[in-house]
DNA sequence: CGCTTACTTGAGTCTGGTCAAACGGGGTGG
DNA sequence: CCACCCCGTTTGACCAGACTCAAGTAAGCG
């Protein structure tokens, strides 16, 4: 089991360091660790998790379905993430959470979150600072399903993921492996398979990506900005917890 | 100005009962009240706002911009509404507030946030709890504008005003006033004024609707979450601050 | 009374969806 | 080792839902 005080993640320059105390704290919250296999479940609509989870390692999404089973991915969830929050509002979970790849997870009781908020003020700010920013990505993605295009929107969804693989270190100045299928991008961006691969087609004749292999080149990264109207973000250093 | 020991909005009972410690607490929050007038820009997009705010009275909506002018209406904001908490985030608003009505709202600095979460962790406990709920909602959004069908759309976002006015004693049995124009839902919804007005209709030729003078009727509720798949809701009391 | 804002409606277009089929590569069992 | 299969991708043909343009109506207001 991964000891907090010697994470792998908080040696990243996105997370805010943390003091002493803080660290303490947290390794005490961490009641252990969960390994998901590719494919598997790990929160599912309808049910009660008891646990919050932060994701060491790994890729994952969380999405919600419509009765008749259409599947809209709300968010992909990757390492620093905080998942199982929503859990402690609702009693019982609005979305499901699917491991893209293997995936290492921090284990906290939703009891001792409690003991959190009454010791130590400083991260439960943090909790909230996440919430926050779980909010600000879902604000940008509705304002891609709502007013952007097919081009924009996976231009946007494709550097939405770039920027957050690239600031916890899986990306570099070329690209990444997000471990996505055009189902995935078809399913986030409430487009069609077919349609998201044609225009992934036409992404791919105005040169600004190459996708082979499951590595993804964003080979004119500012051009790529361009068509999805979205400006790079300076991002603050975010706690982890 | 409203004392927030007698708050009007307190009496609901989506709101959960604060001790008096809380509310003592919650009235020293406040330093002020704000009276926006129906138009006027609440919280603007790029500023950064030194406030907090909490609606009394009023309705209005939370949106954001594409470069060229598109706007995507993010959620609307009705009384008990926290407002700006965003930019304690990311010290600059991504998304602006404006008001649809007359409003009236609680002042908040937000120097004292941090205090509120030194010596009242459950008050902290309620303000994560309220970001949360937005992300809930957004959630739901995101999955209408991914996968529902104009029709189901306008269903789900009719019922969605609905369900929150009536929460609020805004609404009665049949319906409600909700101060909209179809270009407000075109906007939330990610369709033409033109597209919203014809599906609109269709809903009226269904005998589900009814909206004449500013007041919307809903003929048959069932068949309206029928139409959006959306069950009721048992909405658990939520925190006011 | 004239102006503006919101709502309607029709015509024509196009983006994106559906259906169907085929391809390619990796894995597996015979 | 090969045949087969499955999953993900690709492509073409056709269709429809939603958009744009344009014009007209109704209602509220100074």
């Amino acid at each position: 089991m991964v000891p907090c005080e010697s994470c792998p993640l908080r040696r990243l320059e996105t997370f805010r360091p943390f003091t002493k105390e803080e660290l303490t704290f947290v390794a005490g919250f961490k009641t252990g660790e969960f390994s998901a296999e590719s494919g598997a479940m790990i929160l599912q609509e309808g049910a009660s998790s008891a646990h919050l989870y932060t994701v060491l390692t790994g890729w994952g999404f969380r999405y919600t379905l419509l009765p008749d089973g259409r599947r809209q991915i709300l968010n992909f969830v990757l390492p620093g993430d905080l998942i199982g929050l929503q859990a402690s509002v609702a009693k019982e979970m609005k979305h499901s959470v699917e491991a893209l790849t293997g995936m290492l997870l921090c284990v906290f009781q939703r009891e001792k979150l409690w003991e959190l908020y009454e010791r130590h003020p400083g991260l439960a700010y943090d909790i909230t600072w996440l919430a926050a920013l779980e909010e600000q990505m879902l604000d940008r993605h509705l304002l891609s399903l709502g007013r952007r295009t097919a081009l924009e929107r996976i231009a946007y969804l494709l550097l939405h993921l770039y920027d957050r693989a690239q600031s916890v270190g899986l990306a570099d100045k070329h690209g990444f492996s997000p471990p996505i299928t055009q189902y995935h991008l078809a399913d986030a961006l409430g487009m069609s398979i077919v349609h998201t691969n044609k225009t992934l087609k036409r992404l791919y004749q105005l040169k600004l990506i190459r996708w082979k292999n499951r590595r993804l080149e964003l080979l004119d990264v500012a051009a790529l900005r361009e068509v999805a109207h979205l400006s790079e973000e300076t991002d603050t250093p975010r706690p982890l917890i």
